[in-house]
DNA sequence: CCGAGTTACTTTCTTCTGGGAAGTACATAC
DNA sequence: GTATGTACTTCCCAGAAGAAAGTAACTCGG
């Protein structure tokens, strides 16, 4: 790995913001996250998700593929399957995204007290 | 904090899943992280987040507060001036979020390695 | 007193992205 | 021959995001 070179997140032309903006994307936490499991099929990361459509799964894992972050391999067994798994490069962001999801699972009671107490602030 | 009650943020329907959606938004990360050196003030923020617009930083600003991981001060002085703070809720997010900014700016130079030469990607 | 400047937004208009449903190709199973 | 399963793609439209201009309250300089 190159050691020079460190990005800036602050700067949108700095390819660390546009890597940056890749893992925080709507659906490649979620994704990266299920893959820490091990590789899986496009059937299982559609399940596990959680809500997201075919159209976005497919852009998603083409989108992490383009950035290096998951291979894609086709098992040419008949229903053909496809697996996807995380490269090398994608370890330490999936790392800090378990942390993200760790801490917004323990935190959902925090969070719905609070919604529940500031009603007030949806305005009528 | 309330131990019972962990979310599930695979079930789009949990309060979890959206307390990791609004802190994982388009432009919250990078609020948030801002907000690690302390309190800042509207226009700090707004230079901070590079290319983030007026429109969006209010919205990501008062959805972070409706959720309880910011806190909006007025200082009434003249020409008056709004500080945003972290809240106790919103600690455990940003440290994760600081690790994945520092993983991206670090591996800057391999994705933009990998870019290069995977440039066949890019379709005709 | 008049106008320009500052801060923190809001509003409007346009463009882009994402969701939903349906379609596709290939193969096996009934 | 109809149905099922897998892994997508295509189309249309609603909603989200961007750009730019406007606003309110006050202050200062001339």
């Amino acid at each position: 790995m190159q050691e020079s070179a460190r990005g800036n997140v602050r700067d949108p032309a700095c390819p660390g913001r546009q890597l940056f903006d890749l893992v925080t994307a709507r659906w490649s936490a979620l994704v990266l996250v299920d893959l820490m499991d091990g590789p899986q099929r496009w059937s299982e990361l559609r399940r596990r998700a959680g809500g997201v459509s075919d159209k976005m799964l497919a852009q998603t894992l083409r989108d992490l593929e383009a950035g290096g972050l998951i291979t894609r391999t086709v098992h040419t067994s008949r229903p053909p399957t496809v697996q996807y798994a995380l490269t090398d490069l994608a370890r330490g962001a999936t790392a800090a995204l378990q942390h993200l999801q760790d801490w917004a699972e323990e935190h959902t009671g925090d969070y719905a007290h609070h919604r529940h107490t500031h009603t007030a602030d949806l305005k009528p």
